[in-house]
DNA sequence: AACAGAGCATAACAAGCGTTATGTGCATAA
DNA sequence: TTATGCACATAACGCTTGTTATGCTCTGTT
């Protein structure tokens, strides 16, 4: 009969909950910004309910780069495999996935690359991931018939490109995008599209 | 004969050499980092110091925005001018601020565009200066005599494989860097050094 | 029915933030 | 010599931060 009123049902959060919208305030705000109150808040909980599940903020902070790591490079490294053996198939689905932004989000890696600037541990993750993203694109260029040492310039060309279109925050539709890709494809891999 | 000792020297500081250490302060480490105390330290005096030459700190920040716009694209349309009218010289004139990192400091940029995320205004000032680059290059790529759309597809990709380069902040040396540049220059202009 | 523990809420801590009000040393002018 | 004002210093305000200690409620087990 107390029934005084606040609501204790409680909400079985898991990590995987606190890492999600953490995610979504990096990528929105920044790391700076992802703190414990305001994401609380936005879980309709306290900032006990944190931690309860998380040692301290640095944890979160952890599980949230490996997140980044296992869930943003995945499906370009899916792409290329599954276009195989055709590297020019190859090129274009990998572009497409970062063309789409469905699978992969061009802004989760901005805010990581942010965040890799006030943070060594972020930092090292990130070199990681991009040396592998130039990894795809030279065996791509390789398959291509180019020299390793063409293939590795053109790898990075291309991948600069991405990285620097997407920092830029173009505001641009998909279609828009896709109907561009020819002319951008012949620049960066050197073959036209009629041949 | 007090001599007691707190030293009362007016150090005469001016609104440029908080600028200067804001600025450093930005590019190390992010906006967030730009705070009175920490710049106050960092100049030798208190707060009140800060508090004498600005209204506040937003108004620090709009002096800093205005300092990136007039100081780290002047000397790239310089370049453009100088080497007119031979736009291949352009091109390498341009590049060759980009990469020397001398009067042009790529990390000054990288910091604004992080800025730009969380500060309207600052992205409103970004945008503007990107375009105005984009344009540069693409005069330079109609004076090579790409058509319309191809010199502005040309231009695009140059800037965003700068912006890319710079945001990634890739360990180079200077010297690798101008090794390389007949390489990337092939790509990116598609006409080849030996002609 | 009684108890234990999971899953939180509450409240407080020190530290740091931007900002303001007020005090003070020093050079200059009268 | 006295007085004015520039260029700060000092100290405090209210606020937010990460973090901790403690209290509470509900669920499941015995």
């Amino acid at each position: 009969m107390s029934g005084s009123s606040i609501k204790r049902n409680p909400r079985n959060l898991t990590r995987e909950d606190w890492v999600r919208v953490a995610r979504e305030t990096l990528v929105e705000s920044g790391i700076a910004n992802v703190r414990v109150r305001r994401m609380s808040t936005a879980l309709g909980v306290s900032t006990g309910a944190f931690y309860w599940l998380f040692k301290n903020l640095g944890q979160l902070h952890d599980e949230l780069r490996t997140d980044w790591a296992e869930t943003n490079t995945k499906p370009l490294l899916a792409a290329q495999i599954a276009a195989a053996p055709d590297a020019i198939k190859q090129y274009k689905e990998v572009t497409k996935v970062f063309v789409l932004e469905e699978a992969y989000d061009p802004n989760y890696d901005n805010a990581i690359r942010e965040w890799s600037r006030t943070s060594a541990a972020t930092a090292e993750v990130l070199l990681e991931i991009d040396l592998k993203r130039i990894a795809m694109y030279r065996e791509i260029f390789e398959a291509m018939d180019y020299s390793g040492e063409a293939a590795e310039i053109r790898a990075r060309v291309c991948y600069y490109h991405q990285v620097g279109y997407q920092a830029m925050r173009v505001e641009e539709s998909t279609e828009s995008r896709l109907g561009n890709m020819p002319f951008y494809n012949e620049i960066l891999t050197g073959i036209s599209e009629g041949s």
